[in-house]
DNA sequence: ATAACATTGTTATTTGCATAACAGGTAGAA
DNA sequence: TTCTACCTGTTATGCAAATAACAATGTTAT
């Protein structure tokens, strides 16, 4: 299928997790604006992102929520799942580590690396945590994809250079320090400390 | 001074650190192309941005770092500073708290909440918490004007609606449930699953 | 002196995305 | 039946932001 816009992915994403929800609870289909209500978006916004992903819903029930989750799932995942290592075992890395561990979804944090001495050869909520410099070792043998950045801002370059010939495929980097990957690999930035003094600017008067 | 674009306002604020960085190690004047380079964007939308808070290089030698700096302050900082709350005490919250300890920024966390009664009346890097249930009393004590919102996804409704009631001014939500604010509270909803589930999905294939 | 160059500041264009408008269709009521 | 109400799906418009194009200006080299 056709690259779908980033936003369309991100809500996709979190319709699903709506979608799941609201099925457990026993509801069985969803109207458009009872959807967007969950996410605080339009009614139209959710039926734009439906028709690009190809899916059609009933004019008088609205969406059936099992076979929308599962085309939600055909666009999102890979049949085999994706593997995502954590690299930087600091607050932030647990707090991703804690979300996955033992929901069973197509994406798994398989690994976690850390430079220090105390964390290497430990185990976190499932996780094994490793040494820095067997990045490239562990990557290649567990087959990941996926790295998640959260170490200290001065050692952002090496270890995304790192990774990136490791052959990684996709990097999420939480350091305060952009990186450069080439372009088969994806990339997204955020930074935490940027987003408060956004919300501080607007905050203000 | 008009409200700028969420974009630029963004940039400012990292823009800010890479010259802050540069300054540090000695340098005074910095070239559109230099700061863009530090931040992998282009130079033009420096300029642009710059030309945005109306400030101006010069010519031959680019811009001066030290002005620069106190510029985006102006834009950026309010003159007594802000009051920050971070809401929920876990590996997310401590994240923050951690980044912003000892740090002399116009923006002090000032206060943490949870629910837990392990955590209650305990201080983490300087930075005492409290029982959920007092929030509208501290933020009222405190004068703080933002919360940071890292708590369990059931509570986040509840906790946000105490937190406007408060007369917060400026949300920073982290949880999964979006939230809904009037028009006078600003609100930032980040999404870490989310941003992951984008990353798996541009990373394959 | 003047041409070539490097850099800033501004205007114009393009792009991606959200919003709005509307066309189509089915159930139920009158 | 026929009308109304209420959905969905699609096309059209608007908006914000990034990119591109270009004008202005001072510096250096010839």
């Amino acid at each position: 299928m056709k690259k779908l816009p980033g936003k369309t992915v991100e809500r996709l994403s979190k319709y699903r997790r709506a979608l799941l929800y609201s099925f457990k609870s026993g509801k069985e289909h969803i109207f458009s604006h009872e959807l967007a209500e969950l996410l605080h978006i339009t009614p139209v916004q959710v039926r734009r992102d439906l028709m690009l992903i190809g899916y059609t819903g009933t004019l008088r029930k609205g969406y059936d929520i099992k076979e929308l989750i599962d085309r939600i799932a055909i666009i999102l995942d890979t049949e085999i799942g994706q593997k995502v290592a954590v690299v930087g075992l600091g607050n932030l890395g647990r707090a991703f580590i804690r979300y996955f561990a033992g929901k069973r979804t197509k994406l798994s944090i398989v690994a976690a690396f850390d430079a220090n001495p105390d964390k290497v050869d430990t185990v976190y909520e499932g996780v094994p945590c490793y040494e820095v410099n067997r990045i490239a070792e562990i990557i290649l043998r567990e087959q990941i994809s996926i790295a998640i950045l959260t170490v200290p801002v001065n050692e952002t370059t090496d270890i995304a250079n790192e990774l990136i010939k490791s052959g990684i495929k996709g990097i999420l980097n939480y350091t305060s320090r952009s990186i450069n990957v080439p372009q088969d690999v994806f990339l997204e930035e955020y930074d935490m400390v940027t987003s408060l003094e956004k919300v501080a600017y607007f905050a203000k008067q």
